[in-house]
DNA sequence: AGTGGCACCTGTGTGC
DNA sequence: TGCACACAGGTGCCAC
């Protein structure tokens, strides 16, 4: 499910819960997510919430016993449940993998049906922001060091296709496979152009679009996505947004020519031959 | 160093 | 209805 504004409005919606509140239990399963569950995880069991913030698609939870990295994969989930009947062990559900019971009466519940998200934990003394998963990420796209020149110089070292390009971490974080789609549509560009072929103008535009389309996003599901009883976020969403991911086939938007469909790096690609150069 | 391909999983939809 | 297969929003690792 996730890109990056999915993963903003999770955070944001369980953050009020945790923050200065204490863990009182942590449980898991004995599946494994992308890696298998640390049983240092139960050090968290005591410690109190000092800040709850995202990293690229990361949720990183500071307690005064360590941290807690939270990656959703792809179809990860949290919820947040108080009902007394959804907070016992009965309750749980298939695939249902990992919780934190919290001292204001809360549960914290992740429900990964692929497994392909990550739950790390990181001792007091070492930092996540140092550790494998995040040290060599680049810049937020939503921050201001997240420049049409930066950009530029960015995509100048590299020949593969731009739409690879921007789904590379280390360029920017949190461009996923639909957002790139409609992120080079919106600024006209056609995703097989060599990242390194695009001028100074056209990274301006692709920076731009990047910004705005993430930030409206975020703003569309500030208010659909998270609901405290974790009936599971699907509605809403930005679906009725999408230009083009999903609609081979259809008429573009703009010129009314025909959606195609590609597979570029093994993945779905949407564009508009005629609006993309 | 940069790049392409694959692996990790389960669920869903399609076509025979 | 049953089965085989393709595909799905992410990311790390591997060999070139």
């Amino acid at each position: 499910m996730p890109e990056l504004p999915e993963v903003e409005v999770t955070m944001r919606g369980i953050k009020p819960a945790l923050k200065d509140t204490v863990i009182n239990a942590v449980w898991f399963d004995d599946k494994r997510l992308r890696e298998p569950f640390s049983p240092d995880l139960k050090r968290l069991e005591g410690a109190v919430v000092l800040d709850v913030k995202r990293r690229a698609k990361y949720i990183v939870v500071k307690t005064s016993q360590g941290s807690l990295l939270i990656h959703l994969g792809m179809t990860g989930h949290l919820s947040m449940l108080k009902d007394p009947s959804d907070l016992s062990e009965s309750s749980r559900k298939l695939h249902d993998h990992f919780e934190l019971a919290l001292n204001n009466g809360i549960v914290i519940r992740y429900n990964d049906s692929r497994r392909f998200g990550l739950i790390h934990y990181y001792p007091q003394d070492e930092s996540p922001y140092e550790g494998d998963y995040l040290r060599d990420l680049g810049p937020e796209p939503l921050e201001d060091d997240f420049t049409a020149d930066y950009l530029y110089g960015a995509l100048s070292k590299r020949k593969k296709a731009v739409k690879l390009a921007i789904m590379d971490a280390r360029v920017v974080v949190g461009v996923g496979n639909i957002y790139a789609s409609e992120v080079l549509f919106l600024s006209r560009i056609n995703p097989k152009r060599r990242a390194c072929s695009l001028s100074k103008a056209e990274c301006e535009l692709l920076c731009r679009e990047i910004k705005k389309t993430l930030a409206r996003s975020i703003e569309k599901g500030g208010t659909t996505i998270i609901n405290f009883q974790g009936a599971d976020g699907k509605m809403g969403y930005f679906v009725q947004d999408l230009n083009v991911y999903g609609h081979a086939g259809k008429p573009c938007p703009v010129c009314a020519n025909t959606i195609l469909q590609e597979v570029i790096g093994q993945r779905s690609t949407y564009y508009c031959p005629v609006c993309q150069h």
